[in-house]
DNA sequence: TTAATAAAGGATAAAAAGATCTTTAAATCT
DNA sequence: AGATTTAAAGATCTTTTTATCCTTTATTAA
């Protein structure tokens, strides 16, 4: 569904979500810990977050990364990273899918499509974090 | 969502079965033509669905492929392609995510997705035929 | 001014997508 | 029946995309 990318950005939010006290940075290293990721390819993914401006970062000792500071929902993490695909191509890959042009599942699809924007635009990092914080919510194995 | 290889094979499957006239076979050209896929790439993925009691293929002259004579679902032609991994595995990557240690994500999702496989399950290679056949209903551009 | 840390970009590896070519099987026509 | 033609099966190769790693530069706090 999301590429791993996208997996990692996600969880890189959420866990940035339940450890920010007010202005407290976390860095590179504590963040690919905290959700089992290969240190390199997440700072790439860092960097794709701050320039979305989901995230902020600061160079130096103690620098690091915090999220901005507005409640982000989960489709705009995933449009950051894997583009609006997801929720505006078509599921068959027509590039002219719609209402004058079907494609034979388009209905179907549609309302499924509809389920997972409306699952993404109403859920937002402050939902989730709670779990995580509490420790009965996993980010990783 | 879908890999480019499964979004060719739903669409083959549902053009073979809106042209299953009594046994009828399409030959490869045929098929790439009417979805609008490369050849080459489109005989492996016929060999899958053939592989996979999806199709029965015959050699020679007057060749070609044709559905099985049972009705078939999204689902199977998805696993057959995909895997189970998109009806299985946790969106956000975890190897262990259940409901003993659940993502902070899972119950979000754990809803999209059945909605996801209720679909996929309930809707049959022939709920689609009928809008290709009446032609308001397109697999190509 | 030095040590720590993110930013940036290029290099490498692996997987997915697609193309090419050879082999095998089936049908048709002598 | 045998030769020829047609088309799928299979193997191998190239290209593209995705994932991962590494090295260098810029920044900042102590």
């Amino acid at each position: 569904m999301f590429s791993k990318a996208c997996e990692y950005a996600l969880k890189i939010m959420i866990y940035l979500c339940s450890v920010k006290e007010r202005g407290k940075l976390a860095g590179l290293k504590d963040i690919a810990g905290a959700i089992d990721s290969p240190e390199a390819y997440t700072a790439k993914i860092l960097q794709q977050l701050v320039r979305a401006d989901l995230l902020e970062s600061l160079r130096g000792p103690s620098g690091g990364f915090k999220v901005v500071g507005r409640d982000i929902t989960l489709l705009e993490v995933v449009v950051a990273i894997d583009g609006e695909g997801l929720v505006k191509n078509c599921v068959l890959g027509l590039k002219e899918c719609s209402g004058e042009y079907p494609c034979p599942a388009h209905d179907k699809f549609i309302a499924m499509r509809d389920h997972l924007k409306g699952v993404l635009t109403t859920t937002y990092l402050s939902d989730l974090k709670g779990g995580v914080i509490e420790g009965n919510r996993f980010l990783r194995v």
